[in-house]
DNA sequence: ATCCGAGCTTGACGCAAGTCAAGGGAGTCG
DNA sequence: CGACTCCCTTGACTTGCGTCAAGCTCGGAT
């Protein structure tokens, strides 16, 4: 059920079943298998998308090949809702792993959102953060490979919910791709801070033991 | 006049003057020195600002001490919109000249946005705006130092309507700030587009030899 | 078991760009 | 007119990190 799965999302929560039932009217289901292109960059952009379940990764492509991952869209949230005022993406989107999405047409958004403010409120609260991520992302690029690996373990940690431990939901590689850099250096750099006693790596696992130097590290 | 300073507004152009009184209801006035603080990172955030005059910037500053220039807000712009929804200010904000601005208490903005949904679009429209510009900057920060002072100068050039001749409104140092990299790689990179017969340098003066070549060089 | 391939690691190397230090205008002040 | 400052430039040096090229490990297919 569509009203099911939007009242599951965190920026949804708090709507009345009206609206949600409005919202429902314009969501365009879509089921995608895993490593699917959603959009490309430059693609000429008439909707945004909600992740119901899946995962999906935005990022870069350069003409020589270079990949970068801007973020990671886990369930529950939105990504591509810049395009609600402009007319290309600017970036691409594709799954990594099989996904449950929800399509909304901009007009047909764009239109609601007279109807029902509350929504507006919604969709701007969406968008200050992802301008929030994407200052991080800006703040991260200015520093050296070490203090982005350190942030990333660190927020990791806090977004699973342990002070010490977390795991990496997907390859090494695809974490080179997500710091900007590639996976040479990110294994060198993980081997540094293992040597220096930063942290354990087990596989895809990670153990913070000296928190305040990654800390420290994180800053620059 | 407030709600002539707000009618200019490229961003509000189109409301019915009703709107424009509500807004201008609610905006504080403020006029500020050249080289002054308007808010820094981290500090908490409870209003967003329109530039009506004057030049503004919005930046970061590392432990180091390093500056990297995230934009120039030009007069007809808005900053610190992000707050609409978050705490803090991802970034800070310093006038580069002596500047005219209001200030909007998100809290009234809220209100405000409810009673008029249409000022929800708007606002929308310039946070779709900013997280192109953002987007922007991570893609620029992810090439070298040349494919970004390329893409630079054209889109200055373009901005000021000619398609090989530009002027810098601020100094070097500045833009160097800007492209996120330091007075001496500018310079010497200057010097190898001159060398290069790309572009004439004259003072602040641009000149552009070579397109081809320069947007070659600004795709990477 | 054996083979294979993907992902990861390691080493050697090169280059882009940052740092440090010094020197050159150009404008401004006394 | 010098002296000061600010901005820009230049040179020499250092280093972080990307590239290229091997190995390594481990899981899946046969």
């Amino acid at each position: 059920m569509i009203v099911d799965d939007l009242r599951r999302t965190p920026l949804l929560t708090g709507l009345t079943d009206e609206q949600l039932a409005k919202l429902a009217a314009i969501a365009l289901p879509v089921v995608l298998p895993a490593e699917a292109t959603i959009f490309l960059q430059g693609d000429p952009a008439d909707a945004f998308y909600l992740l119901a379940e899946g995962s999906v990764k935005v990022l870069k492509v350069f003409r020589d090949g270079r990949i970068a991952t801007i973020r990671h869209v886990r369930a529950g949230e939105t990504f591509g809702e810049s395009v609600l005022f402009n007319e290309t993406y600017p970036a691409a989107a594709e799954t990594m792993a099989a996904c449950r999405l929800y399509r909304f047409a901009s007009d047909d958004f764009r239109r609601l959102m007279l109807a029902e403010p509350e929504l507006g409120l919604r969709i701007i609260a969406a968008m200050a953060h992802l301008l929030v991520v994407l200052n991080q992302r800006v703040e991260e690029l200015l520093l050296p490979v070490p203090a982005r690996l350190a942030r990333y373990v660190l927020d990791l940690c806090s977004e699973q919910g342990s002070p010490t431990h977390c795991r990496l939901a997907f390859a090494k590689q695809e974490l080179a791709a997500r710091l900007g850099t590639v996976p040479e250096t990110l294994s060198r750099t993980l081997n540094r801070f293992v040597r220096g006693g930063l942290i354990a790596v087990d596989g895809n696992a990670f153990e913070v033991l000296n928190r305040p130097a990654l800390e420290r590290l994180a800053q620059q």
